[in-house]
DNA sequence: ATTAACACGTGAATC
DNA sequence: TGATTCACGTGTTAA
């Protein structure tokens, strides 16, 4: 290759001021294009147009690829897609249960309670409430928390004879955190 | 807009033979600029140089995407592995969890464990892998636990310092409940 | 007024 | 040879 080099001006002189300006514009957008052939893997022709058909292809097909996968990963029993904001730990030193914990017992029936938990205390407190579960006799039929910006949000359905007896077992036990047990009616 | 277009020949004379090859090069060329500007999601700036960039920048970023994607479904044929010619690791203390119960331990990052349970026991085992994960430190971030026909499934997934070596306690500990410690590679 | 970004026509090189 | 591809200098437009 041997292109122009000579032709407009013998002499050096030119008209256009943006002359060089231009230049650098071409080489900018040649480079970018080298930059592309460099990253797509199948280039069929080394021309520029094609090495952009390429690149849009290999784009595509990324596209396609990452949606594939990502789908994949949510068939599984769970995966770690979302756990990108991870949970700033907030430390803090934790008080017992009697926080600012917000705890509702509903009484399903003679052996059946539900538990809602709303708290801006972390997970010290679920540690308590299962330990509290456990020495009632309660066995875990349904759990449902999780944690988000610092709110802790649970639901707990236990199961146990006399569960009546036991939720106000546990009103004593939690005094400043029960907020409310109710009662539902089943026949 | 009105650039140049009665400018070389006012009466339709041209010099070249490939002035139309060449209008119609450019005219693809452009079309593949345009089409990797609607593929791009992050167009930082409407000319030809950036939007080049940006498309280096984004086939970068679905590559690292991808690859990573399938770094964690690789991870899965692992799974299976660990526990059958298991290390007859002569006097270990009981397992507290020696029923039927099935956990898979997967070490998010440095901080963060998953927990995976299927079990055809109850609740029992419950009680005891909440009452390790709080002796070992862990706070509950994440807790989906459901009983169906007699059949438990369960996630958990916990945070606390050392996750790797208390994800190991956990192995002891229940050395003939887990089935698997998974690594999930995280930056 | 200065600059950056384009589109244009053209000659040369490559296939 | 034709057909493609490229690089070049220039004029024009918009910020």
């Amino acid at each position: 290759m041997m292109k122009n080099n000579s032709h407009p001006a013998s002499k050096g002189e030119f008209k256009s001021k943006n002359l060089v300006a231009e230049r650098k514009r071409r080489i900018r957008l040649k480079e970018r294009i080298y930059a592309l052939r460099v990253l797509v893997p199948k280039i069929t022709k080394m021309s520029k147009a094609t090495t952009l058909d390429d690149a849009v292809d290999y784009i595509k097909e990324l596209q396609n690829q990452a949606m594939k996968l990502q789908d994949e990963l949510l068939m599984l029993p769970y995966e770690a897609g979302d756990c990108e904001g991870s949970v700033a730990s907030t430390e803090e030193e934790k008080p017992l249960l009697n926080c600012k914990e917000e705890v509702c017992v509903t009484l399903i029936d003679a052996n059946e309670l539900h538990i809602k938990i709303t708290s801006k205390e972390t997970t010290n407190g679920f540690f308590i409430l299962i330990d509290l579960l456990s020495n009632l006799g309660f066995e875990i039929v349904d759990i449902n928390w999780f944690v988000f910006k610092g709110v802790t949000t649970g639901m707990i359905c236990v199961e146990g004879v006399d569960a009546a007896v036991k939720a106000e077992d546990l009103r004593k036990l939690l005094p400043e955190t029960i907020k409310a047990i109710r009662m539902i009616s089943v026949d």
